[in-house]
DNA sequence: GTAATTTTTACGGTTTTCCGTAAAAAAGTT
DNA sequence: AACTTTTTTACGGAAAACCGTAAAAATTAC
């Protein structure tokens, strides 16, 4: 088994809950764990000069912000500034994100090896990744495989939670357009993005801009 | 110290690490877990009626659906079952949702001795807090009490969280208008309500209707 | 009871959203 | 290459939101 793993995790609670697994149930002795991207980063270099590198990073991939200014902000930008650093330790992420795509990339791009939701299952699962790992195996949970083929949930593109986003920053849709065209981002027409905006209305179910961003908020969508 | 804890969360990295800390560090010897609100209720009146009550609930507010019929989908709503059905152990709310008005609610009118965010110190203000608890004291963490004493912590009149609702559910102006009039509901013209909204718009920091309603929905107003 | 103040309502003008239609551009097919 | 389909953009009119001003009504003060 691994001896020497890493756990970034921001709530203290999941961080001592996997700790404690990984130590009781798979008898890893040496867990540390930290609640900070760039404290994980400096750690695994660390670690590794000092001829004692980590054999295995379990991170989440949202981070709450506090008042400590940081250069990485989510596990994402750890997993690909590791990867660009020439890190090649396995890497299990652990995430309440179920979005089919996003774990293909992290997958086939980032080489992770496996991808565990939090859930009702979360702890198991994290454990049968770990041991999958271990044998050099991938691992993704099931509700994930699941969600991969009954494509009738619907999935919002991240164009589409921006353009929401903007909306309930105050935005009208004149400067959103003005933005995104200045960001080169398309489509950017105020046309276009009307259009996309009463898709949403549609699929969300929603009269008008307002209670659009209402039901996206309590979808969590935003 | 309590010696019989109720713990309802559905993630189970969190739930087993609340319960090893409970456990190992504050030594109560019974601490069971559910991952639903409806099987937490039932627990809760099954050892009252064998004569051997929970001494203490610690719940979350959101839980992930599955595919389980339910008839408690949050912890509110467990929350207000019990007191309704004059249950009155104490309970510790442990979530990550951070709107102060929800937080008062709670506290003021359930009789929620503790609400615990979860974050970097979330396994700490729990064990905290159920010290605090046990002395009958009220528990809130620190982050929360902040943002209520931080910028402007504002008390809504009735109807003002009314039209922020309307607005939420679709209805134009002219709309909210037509409805309070009809139910002899004063100030109803369009040009009050316009009033109304704009000294929220000032209130809540927003330029228009849409952004209005998103903040409103940040604070846990609507 | 009258004056002063506040609240509610009314109205006009400008901007933005909302909604349909349609052209222009891009992407995909055969 | 020619055609089809999809995506993006453009435009125009109606509805709604936005913003200022001001009259009418209700409250309060004296």
């Amino acid at each position: 088994m691994f001896k020497k793993v890493l756990v970034v995790e921001d709530l203290d609670t999941v961080a001592y809950g996997i700790s404690m697994m990984l130590k009781q149930e798979l008898g890893i002795r040496e867990v540390h764990s930290t609640e900070y991207c760039d404290k994980a980063y400096t750690k695994i270099e660390g670690e590794l000069r000092k001829g004692q590198p980590y054999d295995l990073l379990i991170t989440d991939l949202s981070f709450k912000k506090d008042h400590t200014p940081l250069q990485l902000h989510s596990g994402k930008e750890l997993i690909e500034k590791l990867r660009q650093k020439e890190h090649n330790l396995p890497i299990i992420i652990c995430s309440v994100e179920e979005k089919p795509t996003m774990v293909k990339r992290f997958i086939q791009i980032d080489k992770v090896s496996a991808y565990v939701l939090k859930g009702r299952n979360g702890l198991k699962d994290l454990k049968e990744a770990v041991m999958a790992v271990f044998k050099g195996q991938h691992f993704v949970s099931n509700t994930i495989t699941q969600l991969t083929k009954g494509s009738g949930f619907f999935e919002l593109e991240d164009y589409d939670v921006s353009l929401l986003s903007y909306l309930s920053n105050g935005f009208s849709q004149t400067e959103i357009s003005a933005t995104l065209s200045k960001e080169g981002i398309s489509p950017s027409s105020l046309s276009s993005i009307e259009k996309r905006l009463n898709k949403l209305k549609d699929i969300l179910k929603a009269n008008n801009n307002v209670q659009l961003v209402a039901n996206a908020k309590d979808l969590g969508l935003i």
